[in-house]
RNA sequence: GUGGCUAUAGCUCAGUUGGCAGAGCGCCUGACUGUGGAUCAGGUGGUCGAGGGUUCAAAUCCCUCUAGCCACCCCA
């Protein structure tokens, strides 16, 4: 028997309704607020991620499905959405249709990670991205928006997290504080803050072990220039002045290199280790990075298993997906079953959801089938009413019958479904 | 990648010191043959995750692998 791949998942049955309410609200909110939809590849050249994401990041590192193509160009499957939406504005020209513009996507991202609740390797984000701006208006709009989406599709129990790296210059001059300050305590720090010494310092505040440490290492907050203090400040305050709330964490640093000033981190209060359910920031110097202008740009991503686990978690109720209203049912030779083909035909058409019995049951049975599928209505026909060119209408909820004359039927449930 | 727990019917799970693989739900059929959800009766359904080993005998004990869950790592 075949097994599905380490990390997949099939989506059908009940959990398909899930997948439908945010994917609705996700588009219904995200065009709302001024976003076009962007459908990039699934794969890309793998340069365009190692130098986006960072050569250094875990990501690159160890996450990526990286192979070879029949013709040995070096492939990946996108580990993440903005590297190749922002490649796509730089080649598509789209610089040229004037600024801000705004973008967003669905659809599945991979990366090689051990599978576990809330992290699979093919999973599924909803991100958001603008194109234009350097002003803080527009972090706050972002933040905003995503703060919308994440209450219309009805959850409450999450924590907006906000932080900023400062400019390029004032994260190197931060950088060197906290070797410096790092340095004084190495032999003490865990195996893996020794590592992330050499790698990445700013991780070592991400540190659980080593916490004594990073309450007194140097904060970032006073390593600013004047521009990027001045731009987080803004920011707070556009947010607070439009009711959003969220929590300052000076300690957020994210796992993708291309950020600068604004980050932020949505986190449920009920996931367990999983419980990052969005994130995003500020990326001005991406575009030029990749081959671009100079043009600052921003954007989030929010994961759908993890919102779909918070949903869950919150006991949200969302909308079931549609089914029949109308259920068709027979009795009958050869005739009866073409003239219940003609009137399912003739309701559908007509555009209510009807169904009809494929398997040449008894009308017990079929009655039994509508019923468990909940069906409003069941349409049934005989050679009796063949004869006479009508059908009976049940009404499922209250047992009623009623004869309806052929030609009327499809107006006339019409009429019955919506009163 | 590291550590721990787990894997039995479509789903949720029971299966004692090794001795004929079970229940509930679901699904199907029927209850005087042209009328549904309740009830009742019957039925369908499993390579006991896979492979190997020990044994007269393995779902049960041992080994390897695969997958899932939890924590770490990191992130959506």
């Amino acid at each position: 028997m075949y097994q599905k791949i380490k990390g997949t998942e099939d989506i059908y049955g009940s959990e398909m309704k899930y997948w439908y309410w945010i994917e609705n609200k996700a588009r219904e909110v995200a065009i709302r607020y001024g976003y076009e939809e962007i459908r990039t590849p699934i794969f890309e050249d793998t340069k365009l991620f190692v130098r986006s994401v960072g050569e250094d990041t875990d990501i690159v590192q160890k996450e990526m499905y990286t192979f070879e193509d029949k013709a040995g160009r070096s492939i990946t499957l996108r580990p993440e959405g903005t590297a190749p939406v922002v490649r796509a504005f730089v080649e598509n020209g789209m610089i040229t249709h004037g600024f801000p513009q705004k973008y967003f996507y669905i659809g599945p991202m991979f990366r090689y990670e051990k599978p576990q609740s809330g992290r699979q390797r093919q999973f599924h984000q909803f991100g958001a991205e603008i194109f234009g701006s350097y002003s803080p208006i527009a972090d706050a709009e972002l933040i905003l928006f995503m703060d919308r989406f994440l209450k219309e599709i009805g959850l409450i129990d999450y924590e907006i997290q906000i932080n900023t790296l400062g400019d390029s210059e004032d994260r190197a001059r931060y950088r060197e504080a906290l070797k410096e300050y790092y340095s004084k305590h190495l032999d003490n720090l865990c195996d893996d803050c020794k590592a992330r010494f050499e790698r990445n310092v700013l991780r070592l505040l991400d540190c659980k072990v080593d916490v004594k440490y990073v309450e007194n290492a140097p904060k970032i907050t006073d390593f600013l220039g004047d521009g990027a203090r001045e731009h987080y400040q803004k920011l707070k305050r556009f947010l607070e002045q439009n009711g959003v709330q969220f929590v300052e964490n000076p300690r957020l640093v994210r796992g993708l290199d291309y950020y600068n000033r604004t980050v932020f981190e949505v986190h449920h209060k009920r996931l367990g280790a999983m419980s990052a359910i969005a994130g995003g920031g500020r990326y001005d110097n991406l575009i030029k990075e990749i081959g671009g202008k100079e043009v600052p740009a921003l954007g989030f991503a929010a994961g759908i298993e993890r919102l779909i686990l918070s949903l869950k978690a919150e006991n949200v109720e969302v909308d079931e997906i549609g089914r029949n209203i109308v259920y068709v049912t027979y009795m009958g030779g050869d005739d009866v079953k073409i003239e219940a083909l003609k009137l399912a035909e003739q309701l559908r058409k007509a555009g209510i959801p009807t169904g009809l019995d494929l398997m040449e049951r008894s009308i017990t049975a079929q009655l039994k089938h509508a019923a468990r599928l909940r069906a409003k209505y069941c349409v049934i026909i005989g050679e009796e009413e063949l004869e006479r060119d009508v059908v009976i209408v049940k009404n499922m909820e209250t047992g009623e019958q009623v004869e309806f004359e052929k030609s009327f039927v499809a107006s006339g449930l019409k009429d019955m479904i919506n009163e």
